[in-house]
DNA sequence: CGTAGGATCCGCT
DNA sequence: GCGGATCCTACGG
């Protein structure tokens, strides 16, 4: 079976909305060491200047720029001082939006997933967890802005088979402690791959 | 199974 | 300076 790559305009919708259609995708990363690609199990949106956990909460800015501009560009930013995780941006050039993709299930090879996560104890864990999904793909900083939907981009993001909606689960995001009343985040309810920590996110601060 | 603490540094206040 | 869209290891039950 074929799968065609995103079209752009299929991406330039509300993160909301953007999320669940991207369950079920695959991204695809072809560098010199080899090639790996892996089905999208997780993600969460994050969206312009109403979400408070968003980066593009404060405006525009050195670091969020590419969430500001045409979808279907790939936003990877640096956290914790050690690891690196990738968006799908999303909505119309010049509002910021991106879908971040937190968890995956790697397709095809694994061998080359496996060198670059040493510390995954089995093959679903290569890619559960936003960092380790971009450790598993060799995403890394030169990646933000490339263009997912240009078939010579390294990096791609193709369809993938439709994913019934009755096995798609929302809930708060994880590690984010703002807006925890609105579902942003959209996972595959039978996928292994769905990464257990902080499940559901971290422990109410009140109540 | 679970929780706790450390690693490590860039971006923004 | 502070804290983060995280992960790993160690250790307790």
């Amino acid at each position: 079976m074929t799968s065609r790559l995103f079209k752009r305009e299929e991406l330039a919708v509300d993160p909301l909305d953007l999320a669940p259609l991207l369950l079920g995708a695959t991204i695809e990363h072809a560098s010199p060491e080899g090639t790996v690609a892996a089905r999208l199990v997780e993600v969460e949106a994050y969206r312009g200047q109403d979400d408070p956990a968003s980066h593009s909460y404060r405006g525009r800015t050195a670091r969020n720029t590419v969430m500001w501009g045409f979808a279907g560009h790939l936003y990877v930013y640096f956290v914790y001082g050690m690891h690196f995780c990738a968006n799908v941006v999303a909505g119309e050039d010049g509002v910021a939006g991106a879908v971040l993709l937190r968890a995956a299930e790697v397709v095809s090879g694994a061998g080359l997933a496996r060198t670059r996560r040493k510390a995954a104890r089995n093959d679903g864990q290569l890619a559960q967890g936003p960092a380790r999904l971009t450790s598993a793909l060799g995403i890394g900083p030169q990646h933000n802005g490339v263009d997912l939907v240009d078939p010579a981009s390294p990096i791609r993001l193709l369809c993938g088979e439709d994913v019934p909606g009755s096995s798609i689960r929302t809930g708060p995001r994880v590690g984010v402690a703002a807006a925890m009343d609105t579902p942003w985040r959209f996972w595959i309810d039978d996928s292994a791959a769905v990464s257990s920590y902080r499940r559901g996110g971290r422990a109410r601060p009140g109540k």
